[in-house]
Order: C-alpha cells, then sequence, then structure tokens
DNA sequence: TTGACATTCTACACATTGTCGAATATCATT
DNA sequence: AATGATATTCGACAATGTGTAGAATGTCAA
C-alpha cells in the first residue's frame, strides 16, 4: 500500500547544464558568470548568456547564491557536495523507499560496489556507528 | 573533478499519475485498464482516456506490459516493486555517487535508520554477502 | 559621451506529463 | 447487415522544466 504522496514521483533535479555548473562552482569554490562560461567554453560551445540564465535559475532555486563581489556578481554554491548529495538522496531515497526498502538496499549496495569497492567498509563503519547511536538513544 | 557525463543530471523517473497506476497493478497484479480506472475514480475524478493513455506511455517506456486477455486488454507490472525500486535506485545514486559518494552514503543510512532501524542490520548483512562476492570474483 | 563589458529580459524550441474529446475499432444482438 | 455498447487509439492542448541565446538595458572608466 505504499502510495505516492509527494507531488514527485520519483524526484528528479537537476539537468545536465545545471550540474555541469555546479560542478565547475564546486571546483572553484566561487565564480563569476564569465568564469563559469570560460570554463564549460573550454569544452563546447555555448552563449554566455546561456550560463548567466543558469546561473540565474540555479539561485532562484536555492542551490547557489549570487552577491555582489568587487563590481562584479559572485556566484557560490549553497551546499556543499555532501550537502548536496545529502539533500537530494533523502529526498530520492524516501520516494523509493516508499517503494520498496529492500530493493533500495539491494541497489545501493551495488552501486556502491560498482562505484568504490572499498567504500563498503565504510559503509559498514556508518551502520555500526548509527546502531550504537539509536542504542545509547534509549 | 567529478564531471556529469550521464544526460541526466540526477535522473527522476515518473510522474504522480504514472506512479499511482504503477502502484494499482502492482496491488493487484494485473488489470484492465478499465479496472485502474475504477481505482483511480474512487478517490479522485478522472476520464477514462486519461488513465488509458498513461497505461500506454507506461507501457511504451517498458515498465508495464500490455497483452490481450479475455477480449479485452490486460496490463501487468512489467517489474516487482523490488526490482523496480532497484532499477530506479541504480540509476539515481550513480548520479548522485558522482556528486558525493560519502554524503549519499550518510543520508542513506540516516533514512533508513529512520524508516526502519531494523532494517540496518540487514543491510549490513548485504553488505557482508556482497564482500564476499566480490572476494570470489577475483 | 562613448565604448566595453555586465546583467537582465524576453523568447523560442523541445521533452514530459496530465488531461481529454473525437474518431475508430470490435462485438454481441437484433 | 445494421445498431448500440464498449474498448482502444489518435490527436491535441496546457503546464512545466530545461537548454539555448539575441536584444535591451545598465554601469563605469577613459
Amino acid at each position: 500500500m505504499g502510495s505516492a504522496k509527494s507531488k514527485e514521483g520519483s524526484s528528479k533535479v537537476l539537468g545536465p547544464l545545471e550540474q555541469e555548473i555546479l560542478d565547475v562552482l564546486w571546483n572553484r569554490g566561487e565564480a563569476t558568470g564569465k568564469a563559469v562560461h570560460a570554463d564549460i567554453k573550454s569544452v563546447r560551445e555555448i552563449a554566455i548568456t546561456t550560463v548567466l540564465t543558469v546561473l540565474e535559475r540555479l539561485a532562484k532555486k536555492g542551490y547557489i547564491s549570487k552577491s555582489k563581489g568587487d563590481s562584479v556578481f559572485v556566484f557560490r554554491p549553497a551546499f556543499s557536495k555532501e550537502e548536496f548529495a545529502r539533500e537530494v538522496s533523502n529526498g530520492v531515497l524516501k520516494d523509493i523507499f516508499e517503494i520498496s526498502r529492500s530493493g533500495a538496499c539491494a541497489s545501493f549496495v551495488d552501486a556502491l560496489a560498482e562505484t568504490d569497492p572499498l567504500e563498503l567498509d565504510k559503509l559498514s563503519a556508518m551502520i555500526e556507528h548509527k546502531k550504537k547511536e539509536l542504542a545509547e538513544r534509549r
């Protein structure tokens, strides 16, 4: 009976360009629109207005901040990669858990193993830690 | 340098109505368009053609099958909830891992602990199993 | 004042999704 | 065969999200 109440069946988050731009900001820490444009331009053709527009949209969505730096606007990630990943996972996972916890778990382990097997140990550690945390909470 | 190559920044999967319809099919195991419509109609107003259209789209996307039953078409989920959750998680998680594995892991453990602490043990078990699997593969 | 550069506006194209009405196909009966 | 009831398919439209960018406007130093 796991109905889906959230307005999003299984959330989506960012488009490829948005992601690309966020990546640039994470790499640089902060950057002007011009700089972001330069980075992307070095790889493929794109107008600076396109970059600016998306930057604007990301700001509106709250993923980045926009503030006047030395006479020019500067953009910064509003969240660290970690925070962002956490945030996003949280939403997505909650949706998926509604469908099947076990399925999601299985795929999680799979995905992790595929990407970086060593991380499996860290995950184990996290679980242990979490369990202890929960135990102490009672 | 975690660039995002996938065409989808962080994938989205299904819309709310699609999800709702899939849920009906999972509940019933299989159903005619009429039946699916009836179920949803019992909750809110909706035209049967709307349901049929979405059913059709889901079939086209490969999430459900459509076959002639006793003179009428019958739809069935192409995947169990578990398989589906697995499939979806896989795509989503791979994207998120590209951003931050540790962040995703943290949120995963959190989400799991919050939803069903007992599941933490199962997850541990899965990890062990996976590690063994990997060890044998070399 | 005039450029050069920065920023904002407006707009288009395309894909997805929810939403259906209209057209068409199918079938049991008359 | 013709009719009426159902089932199925088609084609459309609106809203939204995203990539794309030209045009308009703002800003500031020379």
